[in-house]
RNA sequence: GGCCCGUUCGUCUAGGGGUUAGGACAUCAGAUUUUCAUUCUGGUAACAGGGGUUCGAUUCCCCUACGGGCUACCA
C-alpha cells in the first residue's frame, strides 16, 4: 500500500463540534497505525459563513486533544497553502477541464429563474425538485444556448455557476470501507454547483480536487457526506483520476442523548453539559458555548471516550491512552448505526483519568484554585489534602469546594443536627478528647484514632458514636474523607480550637 | 415526499446458524468503612415485527416498521 495520508477538512464557521472532533481523532489514528500523515486543510469557500476566530478555535481544539497535525495549515507542508481560499486560482482550470470533456457545463440562470424551476416542479407533484437530467434542457445554460451565445456571455463577464452534468442511466457504486457496496442511480443526483459565481468552488469540487493534489489516500468523514459520495466519484471519473480515487470511510453520527436526531448545540445547554471542546464567543452575537476543557474534562478522558463512540478494538479493555488506541485503532471495527452521546460515561472516564494524575499535579491546581480566593498554603500540605480527596472527585474543579475547610474554620453547626446527634456524653467525650490533644506529641491519624477510642472508652461509649459530632465540629460537615485524616492535616491547635468552639456553641443545647 | 444508510440490555457495544447472548456506563441490593465517596459481590435488563432458507436462526435472504442522513451558487 502507498503510504497513508488523511486530511481533517473542516469549515471554520463556528466552534469545531465535538463530533468534528471525533473525525479528526479517527483520521488521526488511522494514519499512526499506518505510519501515515495527518493533514489539516481549511475548507473556506463559502465567504458568507466565514467565521473570525474559528480558524484558530480548531487548531487550539485539536492541539489540546492530543490529535497532531503533520501537514497544513499550522505546520505547513509540500502542498501548501492548506486554505481553500488561498488555493482559488487552482479550481477553475479542473472545472473547466470538465466543461470541455463534456461532464460539465456553464449554467446563467438567475436566482429567480431557479426558483420557478423548484416552484414549477413542486406544483407538478415532482418528486424531486432538481437542476439535473430531465430538467438542464429548459434552463439558460451551455447546453441550450446557442454556443455564440455561450461565448459572448463568458467574455462579457456575465455571472454563472458551472455544473456538474450527470450522466444518464448509470449505476455509480462505491465501496465504503465502513459500509461496504453502496449504489445509487445517477437519476438520483442532481447537477451539483462546481464553481459557484463568485469564482469560488463548492465542497464537492474543492474536495476532490484537493484531494487528489494532496494525495489523499483514504477520505475518513461523517456519514453526512454519504449521499454525495457517488457524486465524488463522477468527479474522479471526469477528471480521470479514477486510478488514484481515495478510498472512503463514512463514519456513524453523534445522536442526541434522548430524543431524535444528531447532537446539537441545544442538546448541552439543554442537559448541562458541552458539546464542544473549548469555551466559545460567538464574535457577532457574542452567545457563549460552553467547552469540554473549561467543564474541567481531561483532554485523554475526553478521547478515550470520543474514540470508543463508534468504534471497539474487541476486547474488554475500556481505557485508553493515545498510544493504545493507535495500536489497536481499524476501521473495520467502526460500527454503522449512529451512537448516542452519553454523558455519564464521559464523567466516569474523567473520574479514572483524574486518579491517575500525580498528586504534585492536583496540589498544583489546588493551589492555583486557592490563590483566587487569596490563600497561599506549603505545598506539602497540598498534596496530603489532595491525596485523601483523588478518589472522590469526578473534576478537578471540585478540589477547592471538598477541602474548604481546611483553609477555613466550619460555621457553627445546625441546630437540627445538633438536636438529633448531641447527647451530654457527647459533650463529655469531646472535652475529654480536646483535652487529650493537648497533651498529644504524636498528632498520627493512627495515634489520634487510638486516643479517641481509648477517650470514648474511658467514659464507656464506643468511639463511632462521637465521629460523626467530631466531625462536625472539624469540617462542618456530615460526610467527607477519613476523618482521622483531616484531624492530622489540620494540627493540634486548630483541631483543639474547633471543639472547644463547637462545645461552647453546643452547652445550652445539653444542659 | 424521494434517495441513501442503519436497527443486540436505558446507553456504548461484543458475539454469531445450535451460547446460561458477554463486557462497560447507568440503575438496584448486599458487604466493607467513623460518614459520604471509593472498593468488592450480586441482581434487574437486549437480539424491532413478519415471512422465508435450514434439522435448527438472534445470526443468512426478503418485506414491514422504526430511527438517522441527504435532498442549496453550505460545508
Amino acid at each position: 500500500m502507498t503510504k497513508v495520508r488523511v486530511r481533517f477538512a473542516p469549515s471554520p464557521t463556528g466552534p469545531l463540534h465535538i463530533g468534528g472532533v471525533r473525525t479528526a481523532l479517527y483520521n488521526y489514528l488511522f494514519a499512526r497505525r499506518h505510519g501515515g500523515t495527518m493533514i489539516l486543510r481549511i475548507e473556506d469557500t463559502d465567504q458568507n459563513r466565514y467565521v473570525p476566530g474559528a480558524e484558530e478555535y480548531i487548531i487550539e481544539s485539536l492541539r489540546w486533544a492530543g490529535i497532531v497535525i503533520d501537514e497544513g495549515v499550522g505546520p505547513g507542508g509540500p502542498h501548501a497553502p492548506y486554505r481553500q481560499s488561498e488555493r482559488k486560482h487552482i479550481y477553475r482550470q479542473y472545472a473547466e477541464q470538465l466543461v470541455h470533456a463534456g461532464y460539465a457545463y456553464y449554467a446563467f440562470d438567475t436566482e429567480d429563474e431557479l426558483d420557478a424551476l423548484r416552484n414549477r416542479l413542486k406544483e407538478a407533484g415532482a418528486e424531486q425538485q432538481q437542476y439535473g437530467i430531465t430538467t438542464r434542457m429548459n434552463m439558460r445554460n451551455s447546453l441550450t444556448l446557442p454556443a455564440r451565445e455561450v461565448q459572448r456571455l463568458l467574455t462579457e463577464n456575465a455571472p454563472h455557476v458551472i455544473r456538474l452534468k450527470i450522466p444518464e442511466g448509470e449505476v455509480i457504486k462505491l465501496h465504503d470501507l465502513i459500509r461496504g457496496e453502496v449504489t445509487v442511480h445517477s437519476e438520483q443526483l442532481d447537477d451539483k454547483v462546481l464553481m459557484k459565481s463568485d469564482g469560488m468552488p463548492t465542497y464537492h469540487l474543492a474536495n476532490v480536487v484537493d484531494d487528489y493534489l494532496m494525495e489523499i489516500t483514504h477520505v475518513i468523514r461523517g456519514e453526512e457526506w454519504l449521499p454525495s459520495a457517488p457524486l465524488h466519484v463522477l468527479l474522479y471519473r471526469g477528471l480521470g483520476w479514477e486510478e488514484r480515487m481515495p478510498q472512503f470511510a463514512h463514519l456513524p453520527l453523534l445522536l442526541k442523548p434522548d430524543g431524535h436526531g444528531k447532537l446539537s448545540k441545544r442538546d448541552g445547554d439543554r442537559m448541562g453539559f458541552p458539546v464542544f471542546p473549548l469555551n466559545w464567543t460567538d464574535p457577532f452575537t457574542g452567545e457563549k458555548s460552553p467547552g469540554f476543557r473549561e467543564a474541567g474534562y481531561l483532554p485523554e478522558a475526553l478521547i478515550n471516550f470520543l474514540a470508543l463512540l463508534g468504534w471497539n478494538p474487541g476486547t474488554e479493555q475500556e481505557l485508553f491512552s493515545m498510544t493504545e488506541l493507535v495500536e489497536s485503532f481499524s476501521l473495520e471495527r467502526i460500527s454503522k448505526s449512529g451512537a448516542r452521546f452519553d454523558i455519564q460515561k464521559a464523567r466516569w472516564f474523567n473520574q479514572q483519568y483524574l486518579r491517575k494524575l500525580p498528586d504534585a499535579q492536583l496540589a498544583r491546581q489546588l493551589a492555583e484554585q486557592l490563590k483566587s480566593e487569596g490563600i497561599e498554603q506549603p505545598e506539602e500540605k497540598l498534596i496530603r489534602i489532595v491525596s485523601l480527596l483523588k478518589e472522590r472527585i469526578t473534576f478537578t474543579h471540585e478540589l477547592l469546594p471538598q477541602s474548604k475547610f481546611f483553609f477555613y474554620a466550619p460555621p457553627v453547626p445546625d441546630d437540627s443536627f445538633i438536636r438529633k446527634k448531641w447527647s451530654g456524653q457527647v459533650q463529655e467525650v469531646l472535652a475529654a478528647y480536646a483535652q487529650a490533644l493537648e497533651e498529644e506529641k504524636n498528632f498520627s491519624a493512627d495515634n489520634l484514632k487510638h486516643l479517641l477510642e481509648t477517650t470514648a472508652q474511658k467514659l464507656g461509649i464506643k468511639a463511632g458514636q462521637v465521629m460523626q459530632p467530631l466531625r462536625v465540629a472539624l469540617t462542618g460537615e456530615t460526610a467527607g474523607p477519613d476523618l482521622m485524616a483531616i484531624a492530622e492535616i489540620l494540627g493540634q491547635k486548630e483541631c483543639i480550637r474547633r471543639i472547644n468552639f463547637v462545645l461552647q456553641y453546643a452547652k445550652p443545647f445539653v444542659s
